[in-house]
DNA sequence: CTGAAAGCGCTTACAG
DNA sequence: CTGAAAGCGCTTACAG
């Protein structure tokens, strides 16, 4: 049989108050007394009943893990992520696929969670948030639009994207095409914002004719590369808002019979396996998504603890140089 | 505040034994009595107490998701079958990634669960699945290798396979060359079968050269592919045992100047992202992953149910026809 | 077919 | 710093 807080109490002398004490880490325990109860949780190997704790502390020691749209690559890096900080804080990951933005409250149909973790495009979603705020719940953002007034975690997404493109101009390109990511992700801005900002550090005009729309799909790719590869003078390089647009754009090239990269430069955004494995490999920027999402639950779980705390962490990305990028020819 | 089921039993005129009864969908309650409570239910827009049920009943109403190697993507469709078939059977899905099998009972520690889902190679582990015996755990696997004695879910990969490679045959290759997967997954073998089945069918003598080992990654591919490519009298096709690995050949071919599909046909299985993606697209076979993985939970809670139920289902295949694939030069 | 009582294993609110 | 009592919201075992 497993032992009950009663087993323990007993067997450690004291009342069941106290081991609960002990367990919870309040204060105003002896500290020998707290020793010897922890001694005797060791000794009898005693373990809690979540059931019972919920039941009589009135929480769920829930934490929902909402999404949408994000690549099954993404989202499973982010699972991770989220589920060992949870775990290491004794709460529970329940997993929420948002089907449609005004069914949020699914999210209650199958929780009653202490705090939300946001995915993007849904960091975004000003009905989702909306409805977390109208019920107090406290949330946090991967990568959202808004930095201000949010806690999660990102990454610097205007300076990545204007290393890659400030490495594409010191190697002679002048003409740098953009695809753009999908609308509602804050990614899209940002990338668009480095893209202008390296043009402006190497001293290149900025060209709307260079930059089009995208939907950061292997599609968005093919056909933006194909546009912009049909101009009149088309660019040398290109910066696709992601990796799998980044393949798009190869298969467009191919098309054509560009080769990549003697005629035409590519890099992509994410580090996904298609990175590594598409020919020519592609050069990126790899965002440490697990971390990203661990260090946002951990300050979820410091905001569920105090209405005050939880902050908006900066995480390091890198840049990964492979073959999809050379010279301008 | 939210209803409880006292203030269903009170409105309803009836016991709380009597709620629960029709909550539970118990025999042995009037069809009007029952008719009556469900009305109440609705009216106060009660749902009962997850902890308290719990606690009450002895139960934990979880199930586990135990998983170690397999692709994020993979397995980001494995979670969203799993979720749907226990949600849709009110459990609640723990997700317990293993870090070694020998540390199997991690799943206990987050979790007491009243059956397991298992994906591949752990199905085939002895260690854990003694653990799981010893427990009398309930269990449904994901395409294992000793479907006897199993429940859960399949699809004939011998048949796919053989598939795979019986087109090929009848574009004229005579030399076919096949990459292995990793050891330890079911799947290796029934590739390999269902390789060797094709040739069989096709009058094809069988060279065991022509079949060299591999991991289901990219690098057995590139490796593998270069083994192959360089003997006397190289294969004109390559059947590789997953997609990462066809990507991986395709490198390998690019290395060599050869020119897929003219001078050499690759094939994968899976259909990953990658698969459409790279260049060229890969001729493979897609198994519809989250539905295998929601018909195995829903075997597992049959049996969790009734330890005499539960099956071991067959899910179909599909065979993807892309551009990697072509006559024999 | 229905119900009154006891109990699941914890925490809360209070007292000392 | 510590404890005795009550209660969280259900289900079980039993009785009728």
């Amino acid at each position: 049989m497993r032992a009950r807080i009663e087993d323990v109490a007993a067997a450690a002398g004291v009342s069941m108050k106290t081991v609960s004490r002990v367990l919870n880490g309040e204060s105003n325990v002896r500290e020998d007394t707290r020793t010897h109860v922890m001694a005797t949780i060791e000794k009898l190997n005693y373990r809690p009943d979540p059931s019972a704790r919920r039941l009589a502390g009135q929480r769920s020691y829930e934490i929902v893990l909402a999404y949408n749209n994000p690549s099954r690559n993404y989202l499973m890096d982010v699972v991770t992520g989220v589920l060992a900080a949870s775990r290491s804080s004794h709460y529970n990951l329940v997993l929420s696929p948002i089907t449609s933005p005004r069914d949020i409250d699914e999210i209650f149909v199958h929780a009653r969670p202490e705090g939300v973790v946001l995915t993007p495009p849904l960091t975004d979603d000003p009905v989702v948030v909306a409805a977390l705020k109208q019920r107090r719940l406290p949330y946090a953002c991967l990568s959202p639009h808004d930095r201000k007034a949010r806690i999660g975690a990102y990454i610097d997404d205007v300076a990545a994207a204007r290393d890659l493109v400030l490495a594409l101009a010191r190697l002679g390109h002048r003409r740098i095409g953009h695809i753009r990511g999908a609308k509602g992700h804050g990614a899209r801005e940002w990338r668009l914002s480095g893209y202008k900002q390296a043009l402006t550090d190497a001293g290149l005009p900025y060209d709307p004719a260079l930059v089009v729309d995208g939907e950061f799909l292997f599609e968005s790719g093919v056909k933006g590369g194909r546009k912009l590869l049909a101009m009149k003078q088309p660019p040398t390089a290109i910066f696709a808002a992601n990796d799998d647009t980044a393949a798009g754009v190869l298969r467009a090239a191919s098309e054509l019979g560009l080769r990549v990269p003697c005629d035409l430069s590519v890099c992509g955004f994410d580090d996904t396996p298609v990175a590594s494995q598409i020919l020519p490999a592609l050069t990126t920027v790899r965002q440490p998504i697990t971390e990203m999402a661990r260090v946002a639950t951990l300050q979820l779980i410091e905001r569920i603890r105090n209405p005050k705390a939880g902050t908006m962490q900066p995480i390091g990305y890198e840049l990964v140089q492979r073959e999809s990028v050379g010279p301008a020819p």
